[in-house]
DNA sequence: CGATATGTGTTGCTCTACAGATCATCTTAC
DNA sequence: GTAAGATGATCTGTAGAGCAACACATATCG
């Protein structure tokens, strides 16, 4: 049944035209969305990557790093040193949870939060600038399509948690959508 | 250090739900397609990455090393070691291009056009689980507005070609750039 | 109390991206 | 025809990030 035959070409010859290529259409976006947000944000400590992870930050319910690294899908020991400079820089804090003192809480600081609102903007225009070709309406379907793909959640390792269930354990499941 | 206290939320607190941003949608949707496709494709030489490149060989008009690079978005100096274990695996070969003999035109044995054949059925699948959620003609938009968006190519960097040109470019649309 | 699990930090290895230099070849100017 | 620059590929060195393994503190369960 396996043989790799001479004239292949002739046999199973793949059709493919690259822009019907998932997966390249898909880096496309990213590396575009990546490169604008980056440019947008300037000199933030860890790029558009640190720029998630604040967002997480302050979107989550005073995340640990473990929460905030498998919300991200980051290792946890380069969480480590990601929140290192984010203190650094006075942008967040790491403090004690009473409860399990083995935790430390990120919590963003008050320079955090205003940095955060201002990057919001600045990303909110690169992702506009990504998204140019598309009509208002066809955005907003093209996002909400993402976010349920992206919180259907497959789940292919074993042990982690899905994304958006994670999410939900991070905001209590008090944030109820649409 | 300053004495940063936390009445943050008077200021302009940023409101957003993670599951609302754009750029984490997208990260999940990438971890996602790359755990899949990974996983699908087994040993081969680069994983997903090196799909895409076997992908972009075949469906090209027999690009050289750059042109990959470029289309890929991927650094030309990668590609000679991509391309380098490609050839020790007998998925291309490197043939010499008469009318430019510092160019190396790559191309794609029969044993690599057999293997990609194989692996495009499994990835497609891995696409599927991924689109899971999705009926087949959201499965359908939301490809479409992917491509749309992917081709539409805003080009933050400067001298970088934009995608789709350089798919054009690549597919033989012999008109001189610029 | 003891055994095990969990959250964090550290170290070392690896892979990849990226910038710069080098070599060969093509192209253009003279 | 030769010189000078541009281009494609490769090599080298550096940095960022993932990953595994270990160490330490703490939590939980028997």
């Amino acid at each position: 049944m396996m043989g790799v035959m001479s004239n292949a070409a002739t046999a199973v010859s793949p059709q493919v035209s690259p822009q019907e290529d998932f997966g390249w259409t898909l880096g496309v976006l990213v590396r575009n969305y990546q490169n604008a947000s980056n440019e947008a944000i300037g000199e933030f400590p860890h790029g558009a990557r640190g720029y998630q992870v604040l967002v997480a930050v302050v979107s989550g319910e005073q995340p640990n790093q473990l929460a905030l690294a498998q919300h991200l899908g980051i290792d946890r020991t380069v969480m480590t040193y990601l929140v290192d400079d984010f203190v650094k820089a006075g942008l967040v804090e790491r403090q004690l949870n009473p409860a399990d003192r083995r935790a430390r809480i990120v919590v963003a600081t008050d320079a955090g939060l205003a940095v955060l609102a201002d990057l919001q903007q600045r990303v909110a225009e690169a992702e506009g600038a990504v998204l140019g070709t598309l009509a208002d309406d066809e955005r907003e379907l093209f996002r909400s399509l993402l976010r349920r793909v992206a919180c259907h959640a497959p789940v292919a390792t074993e042990h982690e948690l899905g994304a958006c269930e994670a999410v939900e354990q991070m905001l209590g499941d008090s944030a109820p959508r649409q």
